[in-house]
DNA sequence: CAAGATACGTCAACATGACTGACGTATCTC
DNA sequence: GAGATACGTCAGTCATGTTGACGTATCTTG
């Protein structure tokens, strides 16, 4: 079996010296990985008429309450018009509401309704079953691993907004 | 700051005892990583006026020769329809070519033409850049622990597909 | 050996979620 | 007051997936 102490790069080692076998595995499994993680949350959507997109949005405003179309538009990296359409659709079924912004009215702040945080609630619930199982399987040692590649494969220049996702403004 | 070792979760603890921050750390961890490595090798595959779905094909004849139609079937999880598109365009370029299997003639082989090699080659030096880098600047320790993680997310009826794509037929 | 299962291909219609380009309005900043 | 910015929107296109139906060659089995 596919063994890491068998690599004898150290960690400051050239990235040349990586075996090719390493790197596939890596691709591999993280492109399973998070295939099988959306795809867990697929018939749910599918039973509110909603896809993927609008997961991606309802995740966010739901990580981020008060989150602008601008911010949102960042973090999605996709279109203003395919967003447009998203959120459009997110409010029509009233998941979404919004608000100018207090200190520069052009902004559109994003918030969740009540209805929205059932459904992104539940859609988590799905997502956490999925991926505790994959963190209590592996132990926490493995977890902080997981977390530091992962953080290493984000551009310099999303860094912080990624991380700064976390600091929740509560 | 989100501290793994704060939670004392043992780990056959019961996944109820996770904290929601460190599922949605992951969840986003994941998304950030997944498409920002995708990301990289679009503008490669724009040149060549393909797209994702064919780097995918691609990749995976490359893991393995003499793959057949329906073993990239299950990898990829579409429909024979959407394959087929892809494979016939793939042929139409010259990456790939097919053979007729030799112990059931009705199965077809997929591998790749020597220009399909080197197209793949360079798509792959782009990833492993990307991935290469993340391993080293996390160290040897978290790679496996990334790749423990993973492996939890792949559910069991999977498994044995993905994991033998490591025991290469050569 | 005939019947049915399997591997693959293909036609047609359609859905989702991206894209480009152009243009409009309200609001903020200088 | 002029220009930049935040957001919205119309219109057309593309990539990639879907369902359903059907055809052909080949293998397997009673």
């Amino acid at each position: 079996m596919t063994d890491v102490s068998r690599s004898s790069a150290s960690p400051g080692a050239s990235p040349l010296f990586l075996r090719e076998d390493e790197i596939r595995r890596g691709v591999e499994l993280l492109y399973f990985g998070y295939t099988r993680l959306t795809n867990s949350i697929d018939q749910e959507l599918a039973k509110q008429g909603l896809g993927r997109a609008h997961h991606r949005a309802l995740y966010f405003i739901a990580r981020q309450p008060d989150l602008t179309v601008g911010e949102l538009l960042k973090l999605l990296a996709i279109t203003k018009q395919s967003l447009g359409r998203v959120l459009k659709e997110l409010q029509d079924r009233d998941f979404i509401e919004t608000l100018p912004g207090q200190v520069d009215r052009r902004q559109k702040l994003l918030r969740l309704t009540a209805t929205g945080k059932e459904l992104e609630a539940e859609l988590f619930r799905q997502l956490r079953g999925k991926l505790s199982s994959a963190y209590v399987s592996a132990g926490q040692e493995s977890v902080s691993g997981f977390w530091h590649v992962l953080e290493g494969l984000v551009p310099e220049s999303d860094q912080k907004m990624v991380f700064d996702l976390r600091k929740d403004k509560i």
